[in-house]
DNA sequence: AGTGAAAGTGGATGTGG
DNA sequence: CCACATCCACTTTCACT
């Protein structure tokens, strides 16, 4: 199968129209009709292009974690043993909710991820409950988050 | 000014609004309500409340990096010297677009970015153009995630 | 907290330029 | 690629429970 897809063209309203819906995806799309001059189905017409270009792959409503009470973020770097089926680990992974990230990276780690806790002792009993009990895990290394001071997706 | 949030109390239809718009930002309100079992006026008061908690933050439509090209996705510890303004640093970081998040850590890095890149050339050229040329900012160490097999929000 | 109805607005679609 | 017109669905508000 060769994957086709063809390399997309955006334009300036394309551009548009992606800054005001990924700021806020309930932006009207007569309203962002009005701001660039053009009519609304002309915007309808460009959102299904570039939904179907995948390059918009959905919308969220965002969570904010620390009005649930999870005030502390954290990445944890994962060594594995040698011999260990690293898909089961992820899949272990997969079951703990607030592991939120988890990449295969190059370097010491083989495994690294972004986890969040309510707070340092709830940090700790997550490493020692949660992850190091995981088979096939051998160490981890903790780098803890004391402020966030930027969020946010690539500029378009 | 004491900071006099409630702690916010969530029951089971919240969490259904919240999985609702946290998976689809643009969830018709008419169809949770059907799916809940309530009216669509109710959702609508309960939204409001939610929306006042600052549970949720705002909505947003996703963009996909790897439709534009963005391959590479990097997490750079950063060593700062000794004597620095740190605030200026985050404030040229602010302004590289490919920076995606930023954070102050605990352990050996000053500093932790996660960033995206078209490839390891572009990841090099950014490093030695953009990152190491702040003043401040002593050394580097780069982390490549070769895979993401986890990116969500916090389970509600 | 929730309901139901009313009023206004926006999304979706087809035809035609 | 866009405009216009249409229809239908959704959001929002309010009086009432």
């Amino acid at each position: 199968m060769k994957s086709k897809t063809k390399p997309i063209i955006i334009d300036g309203i394309d551009k548009k129209i992606l800054r005001a819906l990924t700021t806020d995806a309930r932006t009207p799309i007569l309203e962002i009709a009005r701001h660039v001059g053009i009519s609304g189905a002309a915007i309808h017409q460009r959102l299904r292009k570039l939904e179907k270009s995948k390059l918009i792959s959905g919308s969220q409503f965002i969570i904010d974690p620390k009005v649930l009470g999870y005030s502390t973020m954290t990445f944890v770097g994962i060594y594995l043993e040698k011999a260990v089926n690293t898909e089961d680990v992820i899949r272990a992974l997969k079951k703990i909710p607030e592991v939120l990230e988890c990449h295969y990276t190059t370097g010491d780690w083989n495994i690294f991820i972004k986890m969040l806790a309510y707070n340092n002792n709830h940090l700790m009993q997550l490493l020692n409950t949660k992850i190091q009990t995981i088979v096939g895990v051998s160490r981890t290394e903790s780098i803890i988050s004391l402020d966030q001071q930027i969020n946010r997706q690539i500029r378009i």
